[in-house]
DNA sequence: CACGTTATCTTACATCTGCAAGATAACTGA
DNA sequence: TCAGTTATCTTGCAGATGTAAGATAACGTG
């Protein structure tokens, strides 16, 4: 009935929820999300269609809440905190699609064409909060701006970097990952240097 | 039956296109996506059911052939062809983020939680598409790159740029457009400059 | 214009959706 | 342990989905 964040107490919500969501994640690996149904769910679930309809409102939003473990990981491999002095974010950004890769098929399916504009809002979502955390964290510890109002140009730069970031993971999901995680980290990593407003593009601010 | 690129010959194809286009565009403005049914927009088209899936396969298919005129005008402000000599680049991305709030409440409709990943990833490939033409076309007329493949750097900078694009005017439309085109045209502006690889970043490559 | 083609419409069907009411049984807190 | 709470299940319903078969009529071609 109620679905707050807070994992509920009740044991038999945390026992529904949890064969709901270990359901989803194991069908998304099968078939495109567009083909599985509320029903499809409940039934390997265990669980009846209605208690289903208790928790969520529907398939995209139990992927949502399903899959919120793996972006937490996914996320946890990027703002590499401090001022990065050994330049170690390569190594940190290959973790991040390494984990991608790991659940390669399952991201396919929730991020691509076929998949959930719920999911996909909400994974950009995170990823501009962490973005946005670091840079308040690290203009804190500097002098000062050089102009305008910092909150904006944060708020721009890590919509910026969390949509670029989906953007480039989308596209190498979708065509089955053909370089490794190393390289695309590689490849990925001066453009993120880019962007650090701090620099002059050898530590990276925005991953 | 057919449904090609090609627009099709027969007079009642066009009229039934046309139509449902139509009517999914009016219903997308009033509410979400999610809240259309094939049945409303073969309704209100004045239009069999049957002759809908004779078309597309659901709702987010028409979606994205019915939004391809507005998505080529969006593209159409992108690449401002050239090395951008008189700095002209932040009035054409102003105009690009102005065509955006011109039809806001149905491309928040569309690109937001609630939309469509089809539509998403098709205004995804075809911006990643233009960025990959015009750094190619640049590449061409220039000496040659550092060194590595430049198909693949080309690559991924384009879907980087393609989703730093979406992620940023997502943003912007789910919170209503608070800024002004021009602003939000100058705060983007110097994050794609940044990521200029023939430049020092005062001319801009990818955008 | 007359012909063959084919897009559309009507009807029909099994399945899925989202929701509601009431019964059952498991859980929590005292 | 006992009582009260409440999550789940069963049943039922109106509407939507996706597909199929056959009839009708508009279309392009010669």
């Amino acid at each position: 009935m109620k679905d707050d964040g807070v994992p509920s107490g009740d044991r038999r919500v945390r026992r529904t929820r949890a064969a709901l969501a270990r359901a989803l994640l194991e069908l998304a690996e099968e078939r495109d999300l567009s083909r599985i149904s509320v029903s499809d769910v409940a039934e390997r679930a265990g669980v009846s269609r209605t208690a289903f309809y208790d928790h969520y409102r529907d398939v995209h939003e139990l992927a949502e809440a399903a899959c919120t473990a793996m972006i937490d990981d996914l996320i946890g491999f990027l703002p590499a905190s401090g001022p990065d002095p050994k330049g170690e974010g390569p190594e940190t950004l290959a973790a991040f699609f390494a984990s991608l890769a790991g659940h390669a098929g399952l991201y396919r399916g929730l991020l691509g064409p076929r998949g959930s504009a719920h999911v996909t809002d909400h994974v950009r979502r995170r990823l501009a909060a962490a973005v946005r955390d670091r840079l308040r964290r690290e203009a804190a510890g500097r002098p000062s701006g050089p102009a305008g109002s910092p909150e904006e140009s944060h708020d721009v730069l890590a919509a910026f970097v969390a949509g670029a970031l989906i953007g480039v993971a989308s596209d190498w999901l979708q065509r089955e990952c053909p370089q490794s995680p190393g390289r695309m980290a590689a490849l990925t990593w001066p453009l993120l240097s880019a962007l650090d407003p701090g620099g002059r593009g050898d530590a990276g601010v925005p991953a």
